[in-house]
DNA sequence: AAGATAGTGAAGTGCAGACTTGACCAATCG
DNA sequence: CGATTGGTCAAGTCTGCACTTCACTATCTT
């Protein structure tokens, strides 16, 4: 389980997922759900955005599957979903691995990298 | 070294970055580049657009730190700059160390989002 | 039942950004 | 030298998208 085999990412599903995380109430959005759940209302008023805003924000990470929500009588309490966050390591693995193997080969660049 | 201690990442960083891998085209670069080092010429004409186009999205990835680029006679070579990967690791990490240690306590999803 | 509260839909505004074209400069080639 | 070729600068275009407001539909509260 959680192998190291390189999965490939659909470019599709890649878009979808950098589309999302490219704005920054989105990313504060996951940040807030990474800790707990919680309600449009709520990030409606800690994002200082409308909820309509809110609404929006949120089909575009479910899109993503970078969240999930689901509706209890009239509040819509949203939720973090892993499969987003997993399918973004993927996609980064398999360029890490690309590169990786051409630098082994030529050995540099790599120090710098990791300082900063 | 290549320490597994949560790094956190500015938010500005963090913004250049997924805006960067946000277009397709961009994306493709990186592709490419983390294959092998590549001209404004050659990237023009793989990707089909302008090379003043190239141009531009080539700014945008070394704002990033996911490419460099120099100039030689008058050809640039452009190549793949680890530092912004190793960045975007370090962002999935640490929000992943967050919804992990919250899953552990609920013990669910995870498995779903393991498969696909 | 009246009134607040939670959310959704439609339509519009304004800005960012992905391109292009055209003029231009600097190396390279014949 | 003259002609390509590689790249850059400056506008300008056009689409996408983040966000708002307004109107409306549940649902909860008292």
């Amino acid at each position: 389980m959680n192998s190291t085999a390189p999965r490939i990412i659909d470019p599709t599903r890649a878009d979808a997922l950098f589309h999302a995380l490219g704005d920054a109430n989105r990313r504060r959005m996951v940040g807030l759900l990474s800790d707990h759940p919680a309600t449009i209302s709520e990030l409606s008023a800690f994002l200082d955005i409308s909820k309509t805003a809110v609404g929006q924000h949120l089909a575009v990470l479910e899109k993503a599957r970078l969240a999930r929500s689901s509706k209890v009588g009239r509040t819509r309490t949203c939720q973090l979903d892993p499969a987003g966050l997993v399918a973004l390591q993927d996609w980064i693995n398999f360029h890490r691995r690309e590169w990786e193997e051409r630098l082994e080969r030529l050995g540099d660049l790599v120090c710098e990298a990791n300082s900063q």
